[in-house]
DNA sequence: CAAAAATATTAAGCTATGTTAATATTAATT
DNA sequence: AATTAATATTAACATAGCTTAATATTTTTG
């Protein structure tokens, strides 16, 4: 199991001698998901959280409709999850899905909850993980109020630079939160020099 | 120093001796703010977390346009401030006015971490808050996404009913993201029972 | 490599929401 | 209580963004 990117990301915030490592890798399994398959999907309990160390996943909201909001893109070195799902172990309201082949470490709530018992400082490396997402969700949420579809595409490529160049455009619309259509029409076309490589 | 609900608000969470309650009290200010006097201005440094005793803040973004998107609401027992910049010792980017004579609690950034040091389950507590607060400002995202003017609207009035009668249409308008004169239209004119107390 | 599928572009017409401004209502101030 | 200021309502007109659909382009698959 290959959990050295893994224990990198949480030594970057509090440091970790070997029997912790060790507690959390039995407590951590390994999965990998093939293209378009689903690690969460909406109405079935979202029983854990992903560490991915490779790949690249979006997380989206379907709406009866039919029509999908992307909530997160992750890539390696990010952590995933429906997290009110999962912190309170409810059905999910996402889904997770596969857009690259990708490696993912899976914890469960359970096994959540016991690194938090055994190793009280987790409790400040997650604390840290919260306070990004939630200061980054709040930014997100005062540029969707304030700012036109366009500055929000721009500012998305400039604070996401390696996943704007392995998403497509309708993904990107998702995800500020416009039809692919519109955001067709409102980009700078200079700006397309995107050539995907996968 | 009126500490009561904080420290039940903390206990919620994690247990206090009398030795850790003291610490944090000696690290508190008390502090009232008059109706429409601020605790943060945009452009200055933003230098504490607020707890709310008493009254009735209002978090938003002011835009060089003039106008205002409100970022949170908080009233007794909620924790406030522009946690970015907080925790980063800069320049905020929202106002934070009392819309009510208020009594808070100031907590400074040194003040936060000498508590993350010295009572080191404090990091549980901050981190079930940031939990709650990300939770929180993603279901918001995704419901901006989603849903129409109206139901946002309607959300807003079931999920925070006791803020609902204490604040104007126009802020509640500036929170979901639509103007005052749209919302006017939209609202359904029925669940006009307002009538404010203050 | 060709065919199929997905994505992106473009355009016409539509709708939710914004703007401005005038009026009505409610709350704050003297 | 009267005056002032803020908020809310209403309406006419303007616009950002949506819908549908057709076409072009790129990617994936057999």
């Amino acid at each position: 199991m290959n959990t050295s990117l893994l224990i990198s990301n949480i030594s970057k915030h509090i440091s970790l001698n070997s029997k912790q490592m060790i507690l959390i890798e039995s407590l951590i399994e390994e999965r990998s998901v093939k293209k378009n398959n689903y690690l969460i999907e909406q109405g079935s309990v979202c029983k854990y959280i992903y560490f991915v160390n490779s790949g690249l996943l979006r997380a989206y909201c379907l709406s009866q409709n039919g029509k999908e909001s992307t909530v997160m893109f992750a890539i390696q070195d990010w952590w995933v999850t429906d997290m009110f799902c999962f912190l309170n172990s409810k059905p999910a309201m996402i889904q997770l899905k596969a857009m690259q082949d990708s490696e993912v470490l899976c914890l469960s709530k359970g096994g959540l909850d016991q690194i938090f018992e055994e190793i009280p400082e987790f409790n400040k490396f997650f604390r840290i993980l919260m306070q990004n997402a939630y200061c980054r969700e709040q930014l997100r949420m005062i540029q969707n109020l304030t700012l036109p579809a366009k500055e929000r595409y721009e500012n998305f490529l400039a604070k996401y630079p390696v996943i704007s160049e392995k998403v497509t455009l309708k993904q990107i619309a998702s995800y500020i939160g416009v039809t692919p259509e519109f955001l067709s029409t409102v980009r700078d076309p200079k700006k397309q020099a995107k050539s995907k490589k996968s």
